[in-house]
DNA sequence: TACAAGTATAGACTATACTCTAATGTTGTA
DNA sequence: TACAACATTAGAGTATAGTCTATACTTGTA
């Protein structure tokens, strides 16, 4: 599929899709045998990689760290190892990640009740 | 305490004490006694103010949203019900970005799982 | 008193992640 | 064939959140 269609598909923006292709993050191939015009083809797998982008975005990955994830999940140079690495990395820090939110979740329920409280 | 103790204190720097100052997040006061300088002062609900904004800022929340937060939390203007509304607002968004992170733990668990396979 | 260390303000600079514009060429349909 | 819709690239612009520099004044200590 062309961009286009990529983006109906995934509801990011052409713009954006051409942006994460300059990132590095998704690929189209080009038909060596069109040789009229130089557009991009987009398959299945970008838009899988996009619906990744979109979750990792959401949250809180940065561009560079869903590329390294994105590395372990499809690059077939990575030695699998490396891959665990990777994913454990982020499985850490997701897990920080929650944490400080059950934090923050009882900071602001603890307030709540402050504020409820100073009311009567 | 003046900037450079209350950077001490919180681990931020003056430079970004500045900004946050600027952003509306935290307020020095002046001495109005004092004729010869125009340093700001700062007193232990900045400190307190300054370590919220670090672990809002941690999991993700804005600038724009902490400065709603500190509203919620510090502004005696704001009525309860409106407090409330705040508070509450943060904590679905807190909720729903826990949610997401544990869909986020199972993908990459399941990844892991993949990967492992692959190599055998 | 010299001078290092601290403080304030304005404004320039950086990084991240888009978002948009302009210029130019291609494709598909009335 | 005209022309709207779609494609590409380069590069400019925006928003967020700092980070740093320059300039100038103040304070504390040898």
């Amino acid at each position: 599929m062309l961009i286009n269609e990529l983006s109906k598909r995934t509801g990011i923006t052409a713009h954006t899709i051409r942006f994460y292709e300059k990132s590095g993050l998704i690929k189209g191939k080009r038909d060596a045998n069109v040789k009229s015009n130089n557009y991009f083809h987009y398959d299945e797998e970008v838009v899988e990689k996009l619906e990744l982008v979109r979750d990792a975005k959401s949250v809180g990955f940065t561009i560079s760290e869903i590329s390294q994830l994105m590395d372990a999940w499809y690059n077939n140079k990575m030695t699998v190892s490396a891959k665990l690495a990777v994913l454990d990395e982020k499985l850490l820090l997701i897990e920080n990640r929650i944490k400080q939110l059950k934090e923050m979740k009882k900071m602001i329920s603890q307030f709540k009740k402050n504020v409820s409280e100073d009311a009567c």
